[in-house]
DNA sequence: GTAAGTGCAAAAGCTTTGCGGTGAA
DNA sequence: TTCACCGCAAAGCTTTTGCACTTAC
């Protein structure tokens, strides 16, 4: 009988050959360390689980990692906000839409949207909403613009 | 005729004051940089736009300032995420519950919210919408919990 | 065997802090 | 006059980078 880690780990495996990554024990147990972990966890917390089991392992290893989990996919980031301090003036209840490249952000009124509503029973036990965030992500018409024109160089480039 | 931008000194003169701040020529024109720029600036912008009128002002005093605008309300972050990279192993689509005190960040299934629609006409012209992010941002149990205690020992503190 | 990954250390951002001089109230 | 604020410089984080060694494929 498989049990839901060694399953998890085939998966893991998988997904390392499908993205054109080796498949190294550094890597299975960042990635476990991130999958067990329930509560979003930073390089720095990452670092602190691994290394219970792979003493030696380097911080700028998690760090490398992790992007490369990011960059195939294997990971998400929380937030594409995460590394800058991004200010707001405008204090009237409102919502964004961000792009995803260039990390833009525009204002969008806060009745262009109905109000979202989220059932207690849905929430974490005791815990007090105040506020309720609504975030468009895509890609803004300058860096689509700009994608075609690096994909179409590099077709010209491949051939 | 008082124009606008008299008006919106005036403003920020009196929120100073309300909130106990000295106004001092710095900051007048650090806060009229985020007011003026749309662009939701970062403090290096910000330093940027404020230099050309003070050249001698120090990015310290922008964060200084920043900080002190944040903390008494006269501006707002983007995002409570940021500074920190967290992340995320759940890759089906989900919305998030965060505690603004402890940033504590819990999942929700996305079928706990109902979809959100954005009419196209209160986009940003051009913009591909990928994905909508919900995010309930309040105060978990254990840190209202802290709240109660800190502020009752203020209490019996100041008697 | 080769290319990719690891560990270590240095460096590069971003942000905070401390201190002496300056200016607002 | 007094206290908060400013500018400068140093330090503290987080994250990235370069290089020699090791490992997966």
């Amino acid at each position: 009988m498989a049990d839901l880690r060694t399953q998890a780990l085939d998966d893991f495996r998988r997904r390392c050959k499908d993205q054109g990554l080796a498949f190294t024990f550094q890597r299975q147990v960042i990635y476990e360390a991130v999958v067990d972990s329930r509560e979003h966890p930073t390089p720095e917390l990452i670092y602190e689980q691994v290394r219970q089991r792979i003493p030696s392992i380097s911080l700028g290893t998690i760090y490398k990692n992790v992007k490369t989990f990011l960059d195939s996919g294997v990971l998400k980031e929380v937030t594409l906000h995460h590394g800058s301090l991004r200010l707001e003036s405008n204090m009237t209840p409102h919502h964004h839409v961000v792009c995803a490249s260039c990390k833009a952000i525009f204002d969008i009124k806060e009745t262009a949207v109905e109000s979202v509503r989220l059932p207690t029973s849905e929430l974490p036990a005791g815990f007090a909403i105040q506020q309720c965030r609504v975030e468009f992500v895509g890609v803004c018409k300058s860096c689509q613009t700009a994608r075609r024109k690096k994909s179409k160089a590099a077709k010209e480039c491949s051939t």
